[in-house]
DNA sequence: CTGAAAGCGCTAACAC
DNA sequence: GTGTTAGCGCTTTCAG
């Protein structure tokens, strides 16, 4: 632990120049002289330099940083999107920081409150709590860019978004083709907007199709035990589905799991589709058809969103808010089967 | 999106007090009048004040934030840590700024000298590259607490351990009472401390014992397709191993489900025992029995070192450095058998 | 193109 | 106990 000392003042004077010069140096401003520019740069090496951040956030109005409030970074998903964030974000100069709202409407609120104290030149938003009014004052209140992620927010804001009922509909729809009627979505038993829109679209596919709904939904009220337990009681059913669509990573692995138990073979006796591709899908036995979610591209595209705000800020006061919508696409392997009556 | 430009001048003159007043008030300092003190708190209320953090950082020399690099937190085991340290920090006022490293010294470098450069008042390491020279050096250089989560870094700080040795002693040992004695450990092809120790662990706990060991660690170059290939082909030998300690979540699964497709029972004909306890392991059927590791307790403690030296830094400055280690406890379930001979 | 100087918003030291 | 004031380290006018 040694101290860290040396101020802008200190590379000027080494430097030989004034603190101005030193400074139009460090952020880079075009009227320098290379020779002096040299110079600084030299006693910036020398004296091991680094600029005081907070000095340059007080006086700049930019704390070069980024606020994610996600649900729980436990959550793979939530991981990668935060992955995808940081990489692009570090890349241009910003930090990105992290918080978990976990489902507790007043730490989201305080999260958002935090982000706002410490005045954050953007923030990425993916509160559960979509309805409750105090959040959403709290985040209309807020004065930095804003980009809602995966939310149905009412807020003034842009926004990303997953076509999960087009990804749903992707999956019936394949199935349907291979002949499958009774089919199962398994789903956990959470209020989000992506499981909101899989039932919606669960629905909607049928009554497209002119086919009546099986009804078969299952929500798993824990990703695990209970996801297993429902499973296994629907393929008990004299009438059972021939297709399971599965979400997530547990309750994809209890419904496997569930079927497996029964007696039942992929994708001989049942087909199944994974919501979200991941290398347990790939490398399951047999390898399993999957929803890939654009998680990259979301993630490139709030990033973008954000620091075209922040740019121009000051220019395009009334600059448009925009929502966009990024499509699923179904990755076929082997985990599903034409039904043979 | 609206702007916040009211100041502590604004609250001290609303209050009819003097900014140092309203500074105390807003510090929770002691001398100040019960009188004054409502009227700062009232001016604050009404003009929906907050403290310009960078202002406060300049000022105070404290950021109020804490860095956290780890490797990935897309692994469960990260982002579980990172939500108890998260937790703990924000009831102390502090954030908890995560960076991941992934495995890549020169960005594990540069985080961290972005942690240095942005002030953080404490830091928590958990870099991948433990013998980098230059990233020894960095770390070196820093001028605020450090701790070191569970890694061999040859710095002079405080560090959080586990003890993977005693860890896998303690389930070979289990294994070893119920008669076992070809005992598979899985584990996945990285460096690191944990696996590193779990491998000695692993040897030293059959000399102890004065068994022969059985030399069958599997090291899964890919978590999925290779821990279930490696594992089938060590189950189609002549003298399959009769338990299996896995670790992880992937892996884990992966070694399940190369037993179940072997047509072999848990725990009729192979006891397993889980590195890592989780909902997973709990809700498995059979229920399995796990390793649990103390990842709470290390992250309160982690929390507590970086806290308790952030408030000392001037008194005491010649504060030790302390290695804390902690322990496993093996959780039993109905995954292991007696081995019948 | 460069230097001098003002001041961002706040805390802490100091007088009263 | 309270008010006044000097900077924290930097960016950014503004003269020159």
């Amino acid at each position: 632990m040694k101290k860290n000392k040396v101020s802008i003042r200190d590379v000027a004077s080494l430097a030989g120049t004034s603190i101005g010069s030193a400074s139009r140096v460090i952020n880079g401003a075009e009227n320098v002289t290379p020779e002096i520019k040299k110079k600084v740069l030299d006693a910036i090496e020398q004296l091991h330099y680094q600029p005081n951040h907070a000095a340059q956030t007080l006086r700049s109005k930019s704390t070069k940083t980024v606020g994610c409030l996600f649900t729980d970074v436990s959550n793979p998903l939530y991981a990668k999107a935060f992955k995808a964030l940081e990489a692009r974000f570090i890349k241009a100069g910003y930090m990105l920081l992290l918080a978990n709202g976990l489902n507790d409407p007043n730490r989201e609120i305080s999260i958002i409150k935090t982000f706002q104290a410490r005045s954050m030149d953007g923030v990425i938003l993916a509160p559960t709590n979509e309805k409750n009014p105090d959040l959403l004052a709290v985040i209309k209140d807020l004065p930095m860019p804003i980009v809602v992620y995966d939310r149905d927010l009412e807020v003034d804001s842009d926004a990303v978004l997953y076509d999960h009922k087009h990804g749903i509909k992707l999956a019936i729809n394949y199935l349907i083709d291979l002949g499958h009627t009774n089919i199962a979505l398994v789903l956990w038993n959470a209020e989000s907007r992506a499981i909101r829109l899989r039932v919606e679209a669960y629905e909607e596919s049928f009554v497209e199709r002119n086919i009546e709904s099986p009804h078969l939904v299952i929500k798993a009220s824990s990703a695990i035990s209970s996801a297993y337990n429902d499973v296994m009681s629907v393929l008990s059913q004299k009438d059972r589905p021939t297709a399971f669509i599965a979400q997530g990573t547990q309750t994809l692995s209890s419904t496997l799991r569930a079927i497996a138990k029964s007696g039942l073979e992929i994708p001989g006796d049942i087909s199944v589709i994974a919501i979200g591709d991941s290398e347990f899908a790939e490398n399951h036995l047999p390898p399993l058809t999957a929803l890939r979610s654009p998680i990259d591209s979301i993630s490139q595209c709030a990033c973008d969103m954000i620091l075209n705000k922040i740019k121009n800020k000051e220019k395009l006061l009334g600059i448009e808010n925009t929502h966009k919508i990024f499509q699923y696409s179904l990755i076929t392997r082997e985990s599903c089967a034409k039904l043979i009556n």
